[in-house]
DNA sequence: TAGATACCCCTTTTT
DNA sequence: GGGGTATCTA
């Protein structure tokens, strides 16, 4: 920056901050430190935000100060995001504070979308056309699988997903195929970096890219492009950067390549919630920006606003065990609040019941804290498997929920099965979406039939499509097979024309007349919506649901309606199409409150008022693949996802580990997680519910209910239990649970001498009742002292075998 | 060709 | 337990 710009700059921030005071609301009740970062508009900025302290707020603070004191427009602004969450939040936020200017933000985005937005533009450099499709994973595992195919590689041995793994290290790390490392050779049956490029080859070729691509062509256009890389360093003149632990080399090298003739980088992020290592996500990126941006500004946020001292302590005190961090000290002016709920369970099932009652207990008002809605509540789970349990669970005592992140809406198959007919119709040679559709309905094409398509079409160097024409002209195919084909192939391009006359004109790739045909030449011009509609009518996709008469198709058929109907927010399809290739998140704004269940991963950045971590075992969590596959550091990021877990909650963090899961189906005992003795003790509070043990946990179930003992020796308890240590024994196999075969009736009395049914504990006999308590003798598991409401009249439940 | 059966390996985490 | 594949049968 030359000396009379920073003169300048000088001054124009000197007269931004006089005039801030009336004028400025979005600095109102910034804290020190938030404001340091705010104001520092002029060279590089580094906000160590920790959890919970106000990150998002100083960010849009900074936009709205740069917007607001004249110092940047908002075209001239840059703002990446990880996730499309994090970017409307931040739209709104900054619409909040300024009203429409976000409008003019086109840089304000995902780096994802941003790098559309630039491809789109410049594509024909990297040998694209500017209306490439985006490839989802589905389609790039099945292309990777023909070329494995064709190289003759044994899927088995080499399975796509290892070389689409390897694909997009590659490119995560911004490497072309042709600058792909020796190093790299072996990989992949040494044939690593040569499938790559025929990978890339065959991206090209069907006009296409895949996530990757997204930020790697970026990065390949402006570094080839001196001219263009520094327009875009003139237009692009501040930078700021969400979650700047996440980001990995390509994205590194974008920013660095964008922000190097100004320096003017806000990067904002918190080393210890990095938990995208696995994606290629660099933490040595932030660690290293200072070297990066020398006289860099760095700015620590600690005070923490979200969590009570305890859920603090507890989430410091693990993340304490990690070496190598910036290092931040989380503070807060809470004085209150629970400790974090510490609790083992027999098994999965019995962990889902527990959170199911615990929720229950909370709306109406429990330990201790006002009533909670459903949406305060959120079960943050390690994997996606684990959601199950909890659905399952979930539905049967009818707690409404909301999964996030689960298969999403436009990954199932009947929305990606009427997409590739949209997609095929669109452009007849998108390839991957006449392989999805050909067959679908069954249209009596088989693996034969489609080989000979496959084979005309290559042979004549034709999409699929018209090589599907070609057999039938020439007569390659007989019987039902080929008049379903000659039909689908008629209706196809019916529907290429009506896309193009749709209304309100949309335009359409328009070179291609790959299929002749004369049809009618007047037909009524139809909406996109109308179109769609009737493609999936007229194909008979959508009678192949209602002929299925299960729960599954009807469900199938709704989504395929709401697929319908989210087309009302576009003019026309091609937008459409894009929008659900970048946006796989699915919004559905129901108002029902509910409790949400998702990932960790997908937690980040979110905050609920009460937390539920459950599954806190090892081998689960921290995650076994993780630290096989990358040692040290995978236990590292395990570590820090659970510090995210726990700063997720800012009245109550409940975390719970089972002694056996299933796992592929087998039973497994399971040992509590090793950050379980990471928790200070002084913070938590173990916890059994009343009822549920008696064997498993012994002494610790013994212990009057709900009482806070002394931690270590209750810890030591709960681990040291005749019961837990039996069950520590590996491979032995824990006794199937005895499926419950009637829905527990609360309001069911008991009398002495009845005999009952429990889930864990089989049959017995009542000894006395207490109120809603019972004395029950069990035939197997000797007396206990149960709630009512676990067990059952035990009407001919004597023969279960348990 | 398509449905049924046996068998495989597997599951982190996501734009 | 579950999805995908390979193999066999109607």
């Amino acid at each position: 920056m030359s000396d009379d710009k920073s003169q300048a700059s000088l001054s124009q921030q000197a007269m931004a901050r006089a005039v801030a005071p009336q004028t400025a609301r979005y600095l109102d009740g910034l804290n020190e430190a938030q404001r340091t970062a705010v104001e520092a508009l002029d060279g590089p900025v580094l906000m160590l935000a920790g959890a919970g302290t106000g990150k998002t707020r100083a960010l849009t603070a900074r936009i709205a100060h740069l917007i607001a004191s004249g110092k940047a427009r908002p075209n001239e602004i840059l703002a990446v995001t990880f996730t499309n969450k994090a970017a409307r939040e931040m739209k709104y936020r900054i619409g909040q504070q300024l009203g429409d200017v976000v409008e003019g933000m086109p840089w304000l985005g995902t780096f994802h979308a941003i790098g559309v937005r630039f491809l789109r533009r410049h594509a024909e450099l990297v040998g694209l056309k500017s209306n490439f499709t985006i490839l989802d994973t589905d389609d790039q595992l099945r292309l990777l699988k023909q070329l494995i195919r064709a190289n003759n590689l044994d899927e088995k041995r080499w399975p796509p997903r290892a070389l689409a793994g390897l694909i997009d290290g590659w490119k995560n790390r911004a490497w072309r195929p042709e600058v792909v490392p020796g190093s790299e050779a072996s990989a992949f049956d040494n044939r690593g970096t040569e499938l790559y490029a025929a990978y890339q080859d065959r991206l090209r070729t069907l006009n296409a890219c895949d996530f990757g691509d997204l930020l790697l062509h970026v990065v390949t256009i402006l570094q080839q492009n001196p001219d263009i890389l520094a327009q875009y360093q003139r237009w692009l003149r501040f930078i700021l950067v969400d979650e700047y632990q996440d980001t990995n080399v390509a994205q590194y090298l974008l920013l660095r390549l964008l922000a190097q003739a100004h320096s003017n980088i806000c990067c904002v992020g918190d080393d210890d919630q990095s938990i995208y290592g696995w994606r290629g996500a660099e933490v040595g990126n932030i660690l290293r920006f200072e070297r990066d941006f020398p006289g860099a500004t760095v700015v620590r946020l600690e005070q923490n606003y979200r969590s009570t001292p305890h859920i603090l302590a507890a989430a410091s005190g693990v993340i304490a065990a990690n070496e190598g961090r910036l290092g931040k000290t989380l503070w807060t002016e809470e004085t209150e609040g629970q400790k974090v709920v510490l609790i083992g369970h027999w098994d999965g099932e019995d962990e889902a019941r527990w959170i199911g009652e615990e929720i229950e207990a909370l709306e109406r008002g429990g330990r201790g804290l006002p009533p909670q809605s459903p949406d305060g509540m959120a079960i943050l789970v390690r994997a996606s498997h684990q959601m199950r349990a909890f659905e399952d669970r979930f539905l049967t005592i009818g707690l409404p929920y909301r999964v996030v992140g689960g298969p999403r809406f436009y990954e199932r198959l009947e929305i990606r099965d009427a997409m590739a007919y949209f997609r095929l119709a669109i452009s007849p040679t998108d390839d991957l979406a006449f392989e999805r559709i050909v067959n679908m309905p069954k249209r009596g094409l088989g693996d034969k039939a489609q080989q000979t398509i496959q084979r005309v079409a290559r042979e004549n160097d034709v999409p699929l499509l018209l090589g599907a024409a070609l057999v039938l002209r020439d007569g390659l195919l007989g019987g039902r097979g080929a008049a379903n084909l000659r039909e689908f192939i008629e209706n196809m391009a019916r529907w290429h024309d009506a896309v193009r006359n749709s209304i309100p004109g949309a335009v359409v790739e328009g070179d291609d007349d790959v299929i002749e045909h004369d049809g009618p030449t007047q037909r009524k011009r139809l909406s996109h919506i109308e179109l769609a509609e009737q493609m999936l009518d007229e194909s008979g996709y959508t009678a192949m649901w209602q002929a299925q008469k299960t729960p599954e198709a009807e469900g199938r058929l709704e989504n395929l309606k709401e697929l319908i109907k989210a087309l009302e927010g576009f003019d026309n399809l091609q937008g459409f199409l894009e929008h659900v290739a970048l946006i796989m998140d699915n919004e559905t704004e129901d108002r029902t409150e509910k409790v949400t269940i998702m990932t960790l991963h997908a937690a980040k950045g979110l905050e609920f008022p009460m937390v539920f971590l459950p599954g806190w075992e090892d081998g689960l969590f921290p995650s076994q693949r993780s630290m096989d596959e990358s040692g040290p550091k995978g236990l590292e990021e395990e570590r820090r996802l659970a510090y995210v877990g726990i700063t997720r909650a800012e009245k109550l963090c409940m975390i719970s580990f089972a002694a056996n899961r299933r796992v592929f189906g087998q039973w497994q005992s399971q040992l509590p997680s090793r950050f379980i003795d990471e928790l200070p003790p002084e913070h938590v509070e173990i916890r059994t519910p009343p009822g549920l043990y008696g064997g498993a946990f012994g002494a610790a179930a013994r212990q009057p209910e709900h009482s806070t003992m002394d931690d270590r020796a209750a810890k030591a308890d709960v681990y040291n239990a005749p019961g837990w240590r039996r069950m520590q024994a590996r491979g032995q196999k824990a006794p199937p649970q005895p499926k419950a075969k009637h829905p527990p009736a609360p309001d069911v009395h008991f009398t002495d001498g009845e005999r009952v049914f429990h889930q864990k504990f089989g049959t017995g006999t009542v000894l006395a009742v207490d109120g809603d308590k019972l004395a029950v003798a069990f035939d197997r598991a000797g007396e206990k002292h149960i709630v009512a409401r676990f067990v059952t009249p035990a009407d001919g439940m004597d023969d279960v075998p348990f």
